[in-house]
DNA sequence: ACCCAGGTGGCCC
DNA sequence: GGGCCACATGGG
């Protein structure tokens, strides 16, 4: 496991993983990124800026079907557009429209209460306690379990075995957590999208990717 | 005409 | 408690 961030360490330099202007329009965009790609995904939040959306106060006294209109080229639209406008509600209603308020609460107590809204799962609990809070938390993504399992270094499905598994290898610290996210991330797109790479894989004799 | 993209929730057995 | 399915659009 160390071999393999090492690797990746000196191959991949991710800056801005999560490029976004405020812990708000993460959250925002965690939700809106769901099963889809940053391509879809970027315009619609310049829209909300342009918009003066990616604010909780006037998010909340948005109508869905406006939202909608907006968002609809990231897909899924009418469930997203409830759930980002439920989210900003629930941040006007307990925390005084401040994120951080939420955020910065006790690790748990913040991930337990983030997760009881719609839409919003581990996973995306995770990246918006890592991206917009800044807290230690690694995001068991689909692509590391996948990146783990097929180098054999760590074979399981289940979303907190895995993530377990990484934070028992990491310094419990929100770069290191971000930065190893990414390097992993990166690692699998490369691999499944253009097998050419693979012959200059940083992390080839650890790799027996055949598929 | 497929398949994938930085998931989640609901329903079924 | 695991395994499907809907959710919807854009790009290869």
């Amino acid at each position: 496991m160390n071999e393999l961030l090492e690797a990746l360490r000196c191959t991949y330099v991710v800056a801005d993983w999560w490029p976004a202007e405020s812990p708000y329009e993460v959250m925002v965009g965690a939700v809106l990124i769901q099963r889809t790609n940053w391509q879809n995904v970027a315009p619609v939040i310049e829209e909300l800026r342009c918009r003066g959306l990616l604010d909780v106060d006037r998010m909340a006294i948005t109508s869905v079907n406006e939202l909608e209109a907006i968002i609809r080229r990231v897909g899924f639209f009418r469930q997203k557009a409830m759930r980002i406008k439920a989210l900003a509600e629930h941040l006007v209603r307990y925390h005084c429209s401040d994120p951080a308020h939420l955020l910065n609460q006790e690790l748990e107590v913040a991930r337990n209460e983030l997760m009881q809204l719609n839409g919003i799962g581990q996973e995306t609990a995770d990246a918006i306690l890592l991206f917009a809070g800044g807290r230690p938390r690694f995001v068991a993504a689909v692509y590391v379990s996948r990146i783990l399992s097929r180098t054999g270094i760590f074979v399981s499905s289940d979303y907190s075995e895995v993530q377990d598994f990484v934070e028992s290898w990491l310094v419990r610290d929100r770069d290191v957590y971000a930065r190893s996210y990414a390097l992993l991330v990166q690692l699998a797109k490369d691999r499944c999208r253009s097998r050419p790479r693979c012959q200059g894989c940083p992390v080839r004799h650890l790799c027996s990717f055949s598929s």
